[in-house]
This record gives structure tokens, sequence and C-alpha cells, in this order.
DNA sequence: CTGTTAGCGCTTTCAC
DNA sequence: GTGAAAGCGCTAACAG
């Protein structure tokens, strides 16, 4: 446009510093050119990609790990919308992950990262913090570090889902509801369980069994089955509350084996609202988590963090909600021949708030 | 080390160009100053950036897409290993993508796509041929374009996959197989209905009735109910081919409300062997992709095509494998009392070849 | 076989 | 308010 290289530059990123004048003739001719500036000579000069750092993990065929997908695109969706990009970091065993993050560092590949599935003692979360490197989690740290127990972090409040599903169940007149969770040592696990004991405390019930298990359909299976032979509570359970959807479904294959119907006979309530939830039958009442909010706020951190500027919160606690469907309600599901349905594959438009 | 900087990067990069003696001193030093080549500069130089482009597509909830979990992992395991990386691509609607990729490709930040779900006249792969910008998909490109109707791809044979389905169904005593596929404009969905009807002929049967319907569990229960009513083919269809999982979960709850038991009395295939296939009760037979392989060939091409050789083959159609649990089987699962059980989660590790 | 030169495209700094 | 100079870290091309 007959200008330098330089105001077209300070055009585009201080438009402060060109006259107005100046500044329409490019931004005109930036567009009719379609000139795009190169990504790497500005990281190499900036010594910054926009880029986000992101491991998939493996999937594991028997859970019902589908938030990942939901979570993933959510990411991305945030981090395009505010000019930056995911990339994908491969790690094969949880020791080399952090060996993955430093390659990535190094290289100049990333400017943050985002962690999931963080636990007490992560190395991850060490790592970064002691190398400096901005990063924000999608879990609670669940740190017991007292020197700085303050990694950012987003997380869905497990307690209050419990709460919400244990509540649900007693409002529909269960009286014994017993709960399959995680093992003893999973601060998940015991957050999750401690919102079903205080629900149970607070209607005045004594708590039903529970029992904990790795995510697995097969053990929750057995563990369903031990629950449903156990009195404690007073009688056998009526209800089942559980960690997770993976854990739920193991239990209704439990049920279905002891010829129990879900819902009618022992009501059920998973944890993720998987798309598994929605298409079993009859459907799985669960607790959805608010991914995509999960994944703007973790965007709007590491974009904060990168800047250099200071956290307005430094953890966030979201609520999930409650989908009832078939597993938790008395009624079967009506015959196709009336035309009505029960809770099922057809729920109403999911809005992610 | 006292030697020029070139020669370290011949070392790395041209091993052969270098004394043998000094090659060893300078990977030594590498190795113990913990030298990483910064990705930025070499990207500028060398304009490539061994990253290679994904649109992660967002999911609905409804379907049981969890196929695309694995395949990310797989890819990204993939790419790892070839030293490349994966970083994703977001786009919200059909016609964004193309824009999307167009600015991923200026700003140099990749050097090849990786695409999904190709179909007939598909904008994205027209686009990338156009550029020449090398790519590869996941899917046929189905490309009914006579000038250049050579596209790389990597597919799953659908038509082998629903003709194991369908000998599997007839193996055991069917003669009455109904099919619930994809709409009649969808190619995949023509695939995979032949391989069900030439299982049929082959078996000396008059194909069952069929129908076709979007991907989506609702609308599959009203097509199961439609086909359920039918008896072309002679008699109620005693077994049913589904071209998908989300489809084969529909039907599954079309089988509840009318009181029948998937395997027992009506048997029920899917497609995918998506982890919900495991994880429903009873377990739904399904046809699993190999999507290691799929995730390692697309990778071999896209490298391959950068590096600007020539690809050995530029079409990769692999075998699905019929993974058999009890929605399929007469049997109805045994009482857990005696121990026994039928198809379930507790599947053989699957090694996806 | 090794070192020098140059330049990838951009932006920070500093004259003008 | 604008332009010139310099350099981010690397590697292709060539000279020694």
């Amino acid at each position: 446009v007959g200008l330098s290289a330089q105001s077209v530059s300070n055009a585009l990123h201080n438009p402060d510093r060109v006259a107005p004048a100046t500044r329409e003739r490019i931004v005109a001719a930036v567009a009719e050119l379609g000139y795009r500036p190169n990504r790497a000579a500005r990281t190499l000069r900036k010594r910054s990609s926009r880029l986000i750092g992101v491991r998939v993990e493996p999937s594991r065929d028997d859970r019902a790990a589908l938030l990942r997908d939901q979570f993933l695109h959510a990411l991305s969706a945030g981090a395009a919308s505010a000019g930056w990009h995911l990339i994908l970091c491969h790690a094969d065993g949880p020791g080399s992950e952090v060996t993955a993050y430093r390659e990535l560092l190094d290289t100049t590949a990333v400017d943050a990262f985002v962690l999931t599935g963080t636990h007490r003692d992560d190395e991850r979360t060490a790592a970064l913090r002691e190398w400096g490197v901005p990063f924000a989690s999608f879990g609670r740290t669940w740190d017991a570090d007292p020197v700085d127990p303050d990694a950012p972090w987003v997380d869905v409040d497990g307690r209050e889902g419990l709460r919400l599903a244990t509540a649900h169940l007693v409002a529909l007149g269960h009286r014994h509801v017993a709960h399959l969770g995680w093992p003893h040592d999973s601060d998940v696990g015991r957050d999750r369980r401690g919102g079903w004991l205080e629900a149970c405390v607070a209607a005045g019930l004594e708590p039903g069994p529970d029992a904990g298990c790795e995510d697995d359909a097969e053990e929750a299976r057995s563990s369903a089955h031990r629950l449903l032979d156990d009195a404690r509570g007073g009688g056998r359970p009526t209800a089942l509350t559980c960690a997770s959807d993976t854990l739920a479904l193991g239990a209704m294959r439990a049920l279905a084996e002891r010829g129990l119907r879900p819902g009618v006979d022992v009501a059920v309530t998973g944890f993720d609202n998987s798309p598994t939830a929605a298409l079993v039958t009859p459907g799985l009442t669960s607790l959805r988590q608010p991914v995509r909010r999960v994944a703007q706020e973790l965007v709007r951190m590491v974009t904060t963090l990168v800047a250099g500027e200071v956290l307005p919160a430094r953890h966030v606690l979201l609520l999930p909600e409650l989908v009832v469907r078939g597993s938790s309600l008395p009624a079967p599901p009506v015959s196709h021949l009336t035309g009505v349905r029960t809770g099922g594959p057809a729920d109403p438009p999911q809005e992610d708030r």
C-alpha cells in the first residue's frame, strides 16, 4: 500500500499508534489481499504461540467416558473465540505426561496447559508450578500442599450433585437409599459420597449401605449385588445413587440379573449425563456437568494467566443439574401404542449453561 | 561444544554430513544440556510445522458417537510416534469449516489435514484439492467427480460388517432379518444396507423389511416399531440389523416398549462397538472399527504426502470385527447366583489390530 | 567435513 | 505518526 511493514503491524496490533486514515487504508488492503500474519514468525518473535496444550487420554471401552469428547469440543470452541488453538499432547503413561509437557514447552509450542482429572499430589501440577507455566485444571487439585494450594481449577460440585440425586429419590418416597461410589482414597469419590450422606441425614434417614469400587462396570455389577443383599439402613435398598454413569450402568446390569426393573423396583442414578445415559432403556437419571461453562472458564483462566494478569477467581465450582429419566421413576414406560413416553432419548435440547 | 550451530543442526538432521566422532560429541552435549530445537524457528525456516489439523465436531447427546474420542486418541498417538502433533480446528457450521482450514493454512499453522465423515460432493475435499493441500479422510469420499476421484482415504468396510452381522444371525437360525439403516441418500447407509441384503440373498432368505432414518435414537425407535409391525420377508422380523449403535439402542427401546427382550425375543445388532454397546444390558452385539489402524494409516498417508512422496495405496479399506454380546443371543443372562454371565461389560481386552 | 552467510516474517526499539 | 534497523532460532546454500 506504499507503507512500511511496520505500520501494517502497528495498525493491526496497536491501532492507536497509527493515523486513523492510514489504518483504514491498511485494514482495507489486508481484507482485500487476504493477508494473514504468519503464526510461526510471530511465535518466534513474541515467544508465545497462543497454543494451549491438552492431553487426550486413552479411552477404555468399559467406561462411559464420553464427557471428554464434549469437553474437548467445548474447550476448542472457547479457545477459538479467544483467538487461541488447542494442540494435543500425547503421553502413554502417567510418567511420560510430564515429559511430554516439557517437550512441548521447550520447543515453544505451547503457552499454557489445561489438565483434567487432577488428584492429590499430582506430579503434573507440581511440575507445571515449579516451571512457572500457566495452567488450569478441570477438576480440583485436592491439594494438601500447604505451600501453594492455589493451583487454578474449575470443577463441578459432586457433593451437591449427589445431594440433588438423593433428595430426588427421597421426594419419590424412598427410605432406603444406598450409594455406589469410588474407592475411599479418591477425593472425588469421598466428595460425592458426602453429598449422599448429607442428604440422607437431612431427610432424617439412616443411610443405606455403601460400597466403593473402581470406575468399572463389571466391578460395579458385583458391588451392586452386595449392596442389594445388604439390609443396613432398614431393609433392602430401594434406591441406588452412583458416583458415575459407568457405575450406574453396572448396577443396572446387576438389577437385570436379579429380575429387578430399574426405576420400578430399584431406582438408580448416575453422574455425568453421558450420552449413554440418554440412550439406554430405561433412560438413566444422571447429573449433567456444565461442560461448556467449564471449558469457557478454563480458557479464560489460562489466557488471563498467560497475559500475566491476576485471576479474579482462582477456583470456580459449578453446579451440576439433575436430569431425570426412567431409571429413577416408578412408572414403567408406557406402551408405544399410546404414544406416551417416559424419560428417554428425546430429552429437551440441552442448552449447556 | 566449540562447534558451530550449523554442525549441530546437521548432526541432528543430516547425520551423514558430519564426522561420526563430532556427532557423538554433539549428541552427548544435546542430551546433557537438554537442548530442544525451537519449533517456531524451524517452522519459519522450513515452511512446515509438522502439525496436522483436525476438526472436533460438536457432539450430540443422542448419539453414541464415542468413536470420535478413541479416534482422536489413536490419531494423536500415531502422530506423536512420527514426530508430529495434532492441532484442533474449530468450526461451528459446515460452511465455516473450509474458512477455518484456510486460516490455519495461511498462518502456516498446519501442513496437512485429516478429515472425518466425508460425503459425496464434500466442499472440504474440493477446497483442499484445489489448494493442493495434503489431506486424508477417515471415511470414503464417495466421490462422483470423474476428474480426480482419487482423494486419499481410509475406511472400514460397512458392507462386509453388515454381512458379518447378518450371517451371524442367520447362523443362529433367524429367517426374518430386518434392517434399520440411514436415509437412502447416504452412501454409507446404502453400503451397509447392501451388506445386509447380500447376506440375506446368499442365505436364500427373502430379505425382511428395512427402513431408513437419521442417526437418532428417537427416530430409530419409531422406525423399529414400524419394522416390527411389518411382516414382509415372512412373518414378523425376529432379528434386526442396524447401521449404527445409536439406531440399535433406539430399536432396543422399541422392543422394551413392546415387552420384547433383545436377544431372547428379537436379536439386535449395531455398528461401531461404541463403549455404550458394552455397557447396556444386555450388551449390544456390534461391529468393532479398527480405530487404531485407521489412525495409523491416516498419519502415514498425510506424512507421506507432505514429504512429497507418492502414496503406495491411496485407499485403504479395513475390515470390522463382530463383537457378539447378549443382544443377539437367545439365552437370557444367567442369574448372578450361578456366577455365570453372558456377553457383558467384561469383554476380553481389545487389542485393536 | 566444517564454518560463514543469509533470510524465513514478524515485532520491539528507537530515530526521524 | 511513520520508517529503519535489528534480531527471534533455525537451516539451505555455499565457501573454505
